[in-house]
DNA sequence: GTGCAATTGCACGCCATTGTGCAAGTCCCG
DNA sequence: CGGGACTTGCACAATGGCGTGCAATTGCAC
């Protein structure tokens, strides 16, 4: 049992993905969930989840990794290359919109002051460039909002959140709902409702 | 003790206040905190705070009755008698701010799936009001939005929640929160951006 | 000041959860 | 068909939270 650091066994790694993604789901439904609610709905017993890590601490912590890194990811490379300011900001939410939407969980568990150890520390470089972004695009006059950039920021996040919501809830289509996030995004950042939609369009 | 409940002494009474308040302050920090964090807070030992609340459960209740109270009061007290659809939103929102600011551990709550009975239930119809003013504004082509009246809500909500979260960590003045939130509020709604600053303006 | 409500300071019992230990299984690779 | 990696099924100790009981104490009001 001690052995399955080394954990190259199929069935092992086989197991050890389906956790993961199980836990995923699991804590996005409810981020208190237990090891063993984790456990029991990956098909396993709990001693077998402490088997392939060491803590819950170190399970959610896997997650956010995976997460921060298919985050970060889609949006550098969504905007490579593209230089007009709400063009970027279209190109990377259409992008992140489903790696967000999948990894929810995290903008769930970011938002709760007590959790693991430095989420939004690890997402921090993401925000960061976003930040860099809207203030460019303030400064060129493409944006315009009264909320200083990194206040735009947070608001931009919520509203992928509550967008998210929405299609939980039956409210929006889920096809349509990256396109429609997109528009929304773009629009509380001061650009015109029509203009918006229009760029969308012509990118997506 | 148990002749607490009929609570007539000014000190019982204090003390009941007391705990409401701190409790909503602690509460707002770290939304798992225990009875005796609470407790303490309070200044109080934890066996008190159950003189005056059955439950964790009651204690919150009594917050979440509160807080809905406030907000359907303000809600409609700010909107009477306004037509407009962009107006009766700003005034609204203006209103509604300062409310939602001590109040917003209610929305950080009502996020999570697991927590008290029914608060999404309690808000609902306060929810509803807002549902028709904006459908309204989309018919009358105030507004302006991919998103259908439901979802658009939601997203006003959650803006509230970020521009909250910015003034926490000192991204935005205090001062100027509620009349910027008003302007990102209608700028998302598709209000032209120039067109929601001088109304918010006039307004306030 | 005295009396009564309110508060305190223990004492429980209960339950859920976390993380470990260990022996007995099970599965699959070679 | 072995044999080693993986899994299971217990059992355990340790926290930590909730809600309650009761005797002792405090503090306000009258």
């Amino acid at each position: 049992m001690t052995a399955m650091t080394t954990g190259n066994t199929s069935r092992a790694d086989a197991n050890r993905r389906r956790i993961l993604d199980v836990a995923l789901a699991e804590l996005l439904r409810d981020p208190d969930a237990s090891m063993d609610q984790i456990a029991r709905a990956a098909g396993v017993v709990r001693r077998t989840v402490y088997g392939h890590f060491p803590s819950r601490e170190a399970l959610i912590s896997t997650l956010v990794d995976g997460a921060v890194e298919a985050l970060a990811g889609a949006d550098a490379r969504a905007r490579a290359g593209v230089t007009d300011p709400a063009e970027a900001v279209a190109r990377s939410v259409l992008a992140l919109w489903p790696v967000a939407d999948r990894y929810r969980l995290l903008i769930a568990l970011a938002q709760r002051t007590v959790t693991v150890q430095g989420i939004r520390e690890r997402l921090a470089p993401l925000r960061e460039n976003k930040v860099r972004l809207l203030q460019r695009g303030l400064d060129e006059g493409a944006f315009s909002s009264p909320l200083p950039a990194p206040a735009l920021a947070y608001v931009h996040e919520q509203m992928l959140f509550a967008v998210m919501e929405a299609v939980n809830d039956g409210l929006v289509a889920a096809e349509e709902a990256g396109r429609s996030a997109t528009v929304a995004v773009l629009t509380a950042a001061g650009v015109p409702a029509a203009l918006a939609a229009r760029l969308v369009a012509e990118v997506s």
